[in-house]
DNA sequence: CAGTGGTCTAGACCACTGG
DNA sequence: CAGTGGTCTAGACCACTGC
């Protein structure tokens, strides 16, 4: 699939006929030549031949891997930071992203409190209520590309900012990839989820897809969240997908909005 | 603006000396060439040199205009479609973006049915409820930049999909760039609100911040939206901005999420 | 066919980081 | 200082559009 040397003038790779890389098919499917780069820098990541927080090789030697000039290389580093799967830093190099950054914490979290932001609230106290392992129901085995009844794990947990439980989320993960998460290594890891995912699963988190609702509590709601049963909640349905758009977490929050909001912007 | 060189081209830049710093004071606030080009640019978009769905000018004829390389421009435009200011179309040039269009109608609107998908449900039916002048209360004014008291103009209306009303919106616009908008010509237009808000009042939204919270109605919004006072409702106050950051409209949404939802997508 | 945006290259130089 | 990413240029060629 890499590019081969060929003559020593040929830098310019056929373009329509070099690279099929799926499909031998009718469409020419012209694909230029950073975007294949970019594939096989993805297939890296994905294989975790450079791991969430370390350098990956300058473009100078990706150019020469790949026999393609700097400004190929890139372009197709250029969309990878673009979508947040690596991080630039002038002088020092191109990273993997890594969701235990201070400075991208927290990335899919979107709710704030009204007054004063994020730090001044501080940490947010967790409180992991419930985590067992049991069968995907159909819903749940359909959002994970999993078959009813296949092992997940679920984790139910309450997040409190300044004491006030503010989030009670239902987390569902395949039982494949997560083998060997309990609650007590939840409650004992400091940091974002998504990090402890990261260094003891392998499993990274890229993008997600929310679906929001209003809705009302029932009385175990009620109770883990110490409101009343008219209180309107946010209900925010989660997707969290890896490389490859393989889904690998389904979440379900209710957050209590008077004192935060979800913020979105568009563009 | 400023007053221009007795030149014959007075858009180049100057190469060298020209953005020296010239305060001797701390930032050196280096700025790339292509980002002075991309503000240039934006200016002229701001000027309406180029309207909504018009072309602007090739690349090549923007290199020689301000007399810098393709490239360059080049690097510029793909900042400004990346921002969605500008469309780019292969072999045919480089569009204003406009909300007119039918692929990026509701480019704002992030409220999809269950079943089914938007083009499935029809437009929506549009009812415009009031629309009146009146004086901007504090809160209102401090969306909009503008001071307590002067001139807005409020709208309220209610979106109905499938004949179910869905959506009561209240919208505050400031007086002066909107001066001469009516409920009659709210109600005779069709299409979206923003594409009146172009080519009536020059008026291009560009990009908006949205706050979600969960709420419940009052016994107006109740009569209004056809629900019961203990449906829960998906708030949404928006504030939309035109080139500058400049906010001009600011629009408070109740959106009934039971056959609906607000998707978002996360990266 | 000419004109547009899109890709690719090669080389020069700049800004930033760290030893 | 060397090495990194970041900018800028000039020129070649490709893919797409419309006349």
């Amino acid at each position: 699939m890499q590019p081969t040397p060929n003559s020593p003038d040929d830098h310019a790779l056929g373009n329509a006929g070099e690279v099929a890389p799926t499909s031998a098919s009718a469409t020419p499917a012209f694909s230029p030549l950073y975007q294949q780069i970019k594939g096989l820098i993805m297939n890296s990541l994905q294989a975790s031949e450079w791991k969430p927080g370390e350098a990956i090789p300058s473009e100078m030697e990706l150019a020469v891997r790949y026999r393609v000039s700097q400004g190929t290389v890139r372009k197709a580093i250029d969309e990878l930071a673009a979508e947040n799967l690596v991080v630039r830093r002038q002088g020092k190099g191109t990273f993997v992203a890594t969701h235990a950054e201070r400075q991208v914490q927290y990335r899919f979290l979107k709710l704030f409190p009204d007054h004063g932001d994020a730090s001044s609230e501080g940490p947010a106290q967790r409180q992991i209520v419930d985590c067992k392992r049991l069968r995907a129901s159909a819903d749940v085995a359909r959002s994970l590309n999993l078959r009813t009844g296949d092992a997940v794990l679920q984790v139910r947990r309450v997040l409190s900012f300044s004491k006030a439980p503010t989030i009670l989320e239902d987390l569902w993960l395949p039982g494949g990839p997560f083998k060997g998460l309990t609650a007590e290594r939840l409650t004992d890891y400091h940091g974002p989820m998504y990090a402890l995912f990261e260094t003891e699963f392998g499993v990274r988190m890229v993008r997600a897809q929310e679906k929001l609702r209003a809705v009302l509590p029932d009385e175990v709601q009620c109770a883990l969240l110490k409101i009343t049963p008219h209180t309107p909640l946010l209900s925010v349905e989660r997707i969290a997908y890896t490389y490859n758009d393989t889904p690998m977490e389904l979440r379900r929050g209710l957050y209590v909005t008077d004192q935060h909001y979800y913020r979105n912007e568009l563009s």
